[in-house]
Order: C-alpha cells, then sequence, then structure tokens
DNA sequence: CCCGGATGTTAGCGAGCGTTAACGTGATGA
DNA sequence: TCATCACGTTAACGCTCGCTAACATCCGGG
C-alpha cells in the first residue's frame, strides 16, 4: 500500500482537479472529460471513483462546509473571550479563502446545482456557521440587533471572499500581507456595530 | 408608438428576465426555452430579438459595466472633496447591488462565458471602474499603498455584493436601513486604511 | 385592398455531454 | 495457476439544447 498514491489519494486529487475546473468555468461549463483529462485518466474512468459529476460537486461542497462550521466551532470553543473568539473566527475563514481558492468560490455559487437532499445538507451547515458567527458578533456588539448582526456577518463574508476575485496576478499582496489586510478590514468593518444607531457620515477635517 | 410596450421595451423586458434567470441558475443552466417562457413567447422567438442566447450575456454585462463606470465617474466629477466623493461611489454602489441584484451576481460570476471580445471591454470597463475607486482611495487614505487600496477596494466590492445572498426573506432589514448599514461597514473597513502599519488588534477592555 | 415588415409559432437538425456497456490488464493471494 | 479485484480503455446510446427553416398572423400605409 503506498501511502501517496493510493485510491483515496486519487479521489483526492480528482477532487482537487474538479474544484479548480468547477471554479474556473462552471459546474456546467466543464465536461468530465476534462477532468479526466486533468488527472492522465480519460472520461469515464472517473465512474471507477464516483457515481457521477454531481456526486463530485457534491463532496466538494459537503466537505467544504463541514470543515468551515467544525473549524469554526472549535476556535470559539477554545476561548472564553468573545473578542478573542471573533478573531479567531476571521483569521481562520480567512485562510480559507486564501489557501482554498476554488472551493471559496463554489461555497456560495453552484449551491444550486445539487440534488435537493444534498443541497438541504449544504445549506444547513451554512446556516450553522453563520449562527456560530452571529452568536460571537452579538457578544462583543451587544448593540448591534440581530438583523444588523447577520447581516454584516454576510458583508464580512463577501469581504473576506472576494479574495479570489483579484485574479493570481504579480499585483496582490503576499499571503501574510493579504490576510492581514483583510482582518483589518473585517475587524474595521464590524466595529461600526459599536457605535451609536444614527451613525454619523466620515468627517471632512482630517 | 406605445411607449410602454415598444420593441425597444420588449428588449429590456427579455433582458431582465433572462438576468434573473442567470442569476439563479447560471448562464449554461438556464434554456432560451425558459427565457422565452418568462416573457410570454417561446423558445426561438427570442431569436428575433437577439443573435443568440450569448448575445443576451454580452449585452447585460456590458450595460451594467458601462453604467457602473459612467456613474461612477459621474460622481466622482460632482465634487472636489474625496471624502465626499468616496461616499458617492459607496452610495452609488450600493444602490446598484441592492437594486439589480440579479445583474450584481452576472457580474462577477458568468463573465468567462463570454466570446473573448466581448470579455475584453467588459474587463477594462470594470478595471477603469477599480480605477476610478483606487483613485478617491488613495487620496482620502494615503498612508495606504497602491496594492492595499486596489484589495481594499476588492474587499469593500463584496461587502457590498454580498446582498443577493442575503435571500429574500423577511429576515432582510427594508431596503433603507440595509443600505446605511452597508454603508457604514464599507466605510468602517475603509477606516482602517488610515492607521498606523503594525495594525493593533482589538482591545478587550471594552 | 393588399403589400410588407415586425413578431410569433412549430418542426427538426446537429452537436455536445453524461452515462453505460463491454472489454483489457496487471497485481494479489489462495 | 488461475480466479479476483482494482482500475482503465473505447464505443455508443440517449437526451438536452442552441439554433435554423418554414410557415402564420397582425397591422399600418399607399
Amino acid at each position: 500500500m503506498n501511502p501517496t498514491k493510493t485510491a483515496g489519494g486519487r479521489r483526492e486529487q480528482i477532487l482537487r482537479e474538479a474544484a479548480r475546473l468547477f471554479a474556473e468555468r462552471g459546474f456546467h461549463g466543464v465536461g468530465v472529460d476534462e477532468i479526466g483529462a486533468a488527472v492522465g485518466i480519460s472520461g469515464p474512468g472517473l465512474y471507477r471513483h464516483f457515481a457521477g459529476k454531481d456526486a463530485m460537486l457534491a463532496e466538494l461542497l459537503v466537505g467544504i462546509s463541514d470543515r468551515l462550521l467544525t473549524a469554526g466551532r472549535m476556535r470559539v470553543a477554545e476561548t472564553d473571550d468573545p473578542v478573542a473568539a471573533l478573531d479567531a473566527l476571521i483569521r481562520g475563514h480567512i485562510d480559507f479563502a486564501i489557501d482554498d481558492r476554488p472551493l471559496i468560490t463554489l461555497h456560495d455559487r453552484e449551491l444550486d446545482r445539487l440534488r435537493e437532499s444534498d443541497r438541504k445538507l449544504v445549506r444547513q451547515l451554512q446556516r450553522q456557521y453563520v449562527e456560530e458567527w452571529v452568536g460571537v458578533v452579538r457578544r462583543v456588539y451587544p448593540r448591534a440587533t440581530e438583523l444588523e448582526a447577520r447581516a454584516a456577518v454576510h458583508a464580512v463574508f463577501g469581504l473576506i471572499n472576494s479574495t479570489p476575485h483579484l485574479g493570481a496576478r504579480s499585483s496582490v499582496p503576499d499571503r501574510a500581507a493579504m490576510a492581514a489586510l483583510l482582518r483589518r478590514l473585517a475587524l474595521g468593518a464590524l466595529a461600526t456595530l459599536d457605535d451609536g444607531l444614527p451613525w454619523t457620515a466620515p468627517r471632512t477635517d482630517r
């Protein structure tokens, strides 16, 4: 048993390439032949590892949602300080967005291509992840309403998940700088939840 | 000539429905028969108004990119105060994201389905729009580097464009509140560009 | 009155794609 | 030695889908 090229490794290799292709050209825009070619086999050979094209997408989306939720819960459970928990959530999500760009892209783009049952499962996992964030945000910023907190959490997801849109150009900051910048931006956005309700326009006199 | 149901009105109606369907199920996930059914005609009748399915997407994406850029330039040109210009850009983008959700969704999701020439045009318009933002941001926050400003602008786009992901549930704030919240979050995120470089972690003692 | 353009309709073609069928091959182990 | 299994291959089927062809209908103007 070769640990680097076992059957499980093959599956993971296929999933990795499929994720990349799906993110690049969309689920319907990628043929099984292309996925096969990306891993050195051709076309229908994939059916020795997966029940079908749909099954690959389902495994990808369920996997990412589950990992996000599990990691999020773990980070929150590790501390009693809500501020530290929020920071940990932000850092974790940023790491994920930077290191698994294709999956993040698929996560909120190809959800509707799933079978009813899988879609429901993914949505449930996503919702629980959001709830984890909302709970922490409301503890850090008790003046924010439930609706505000929820919308703000989604907005921060959009902020962090914007990373893939920058294209892998040379014009992008390196990993550490990018992560630090995204963290600052996310914390700065959420910090406005602490202000009084009639929020003032930015001062012109700086 | 009936101004409400002229030929141009028909085209716009088709474009509106096509945008909605493309945003819901993806470009490849929608058939021409569905688009036709959405406007009361069936299937190939669309070819009296558009050269093909690709042409509809192209017109949608070029249209939205052009409108964003034009409106952005106008707002920036209307004032000499960079802070006011930035606020105007933010407000304008928010209005767009809230009022034209399908188009915003398509804008950064189905770009690769275009012919080379159209894709190049859309990318050019998008780039110019980003440059408009980056220029204003750098005037407001001169301590930010070019790369930081550019990444921050993309992040703010992601933040504002997160609106469609909230689903049209009842659990979403009304238009005015949502717009105000997004504006606060965007301004709060960008405000961190003004801080000293070694950005401090959020204080625990609040 | 009737011509012609605008705007639809249905039937059908041709290509692409996901999937299955049938078959090959090399390693494993009783 | 040979049955078995894991893992691929190619051929082909059936369905969907974008698009075209051919034909209908309404309607305004000479």
